[in-house]
DNA sequence: CTTATACTGAGATTGAATCTCATTATTATC
DNA sequence: GATAATAATGAGATTCAATCTCAGTATAAG
């Protein structure tokens, strides 16, 4: 018996893989390789990582994955300031963090703030349709000081 | 007698000129070009735009501009969540603005916000060695309800 | 098992940004 | 104003991200 490692990971692969079938789309192979993927990092990543990261997985394969993971509100895409977009599993919880590079080295790290969303929400309520929000600080990281 | 029309238009390009040779660098004919260009923008504007609109100024000349620009903090590097980078005068008042994404057309508008502003200098204040921030909110601009 | 078709992936293509290096323009000096 | 040292330029090649194409393949329904 091959157990499902999936499983274990946690509740985010099982939700998505729920939500491809529910949308009609086939759970192919090369897509659960994408889905496990991202399931696995705790912050963003790029499509050449994924791809890199999956032989056997084409490259358009990989970004069509992304995209429809992205349409279905399962993934969320995310400007690091650098050349290439990062993506991130969508928490079914809800929750979600923001990003601060470190111009030195490049580093990416999550964070999160009450008062920042707070702040965010109410420019919401002053008359802008926000769909959805992204705040990238920029800096120098621990090990840059 | 040919009127020099940069005198006209304001104090970011005078300012930048005088930053730009006290920087030791030479108040070459591309350069001023690719400085009278941004200081007729409102909000931010691509590289290949600006390259676009001079001609007779190579593609490395803008980039190789905007960058010095850049590194004299008269111009700021904005992420407009698309596939280039967007580019604006940094104002000498300090003033300085955030912006909004149409996600339908690509539209890009300004905004500011002093309870925002607020929230991210709590962050620094929380330990964050922020060098500058960036926040970009994605939604539906009023043509596109 | 068979069939219709959604999906895939190698490779070509587009677009942004960077790099190279021979030529040109700027500025200080005479 | 002419001259020399060298900073700056730009055409084109290169790199990297992302998208597109289309013949071949795998999926799921019957």
């Amino acid at each position: 018996m091959t157990p499902t490692s999936t499983e274990e990971t946690g509740t985010w692969a099982e939700s998505a893989r729920e939500r491809i079938s529910e949308a009609g789309l086939r759970r192919s192979t090369p897509r659960q390789r994408v889905v496990d993927l991202l399931d696995q990092q705790d912050c963003a990543i790029t499509a050449l990582e994924i791809d890199a990261r999956l032989d056997r997985v084409g490259r358009a394969t990989v970004y069509r994955a992304i995209e429809q993971l992205e349409e279905l509100g399962l993934v969320r895409k995310v400007d690091l300031g650098g050349s290439a977009f990062g993506y991130e599993k969508v928490e079914p919880s809800g929750h979600h963090h923001h990003h601060i590079v470190c111009d030195e080295c490049g580093k990416v790290e999550p964070f999160e703030d009450d008062a920042l969303e707070e702040a965010i929400h109410e420019i919401h309520r002053k008359g802008f349709k926000l769909e959805s929000h992204e705040v990238t600080l920029h800096g120098h990281c621990s090990d840059c000081d």
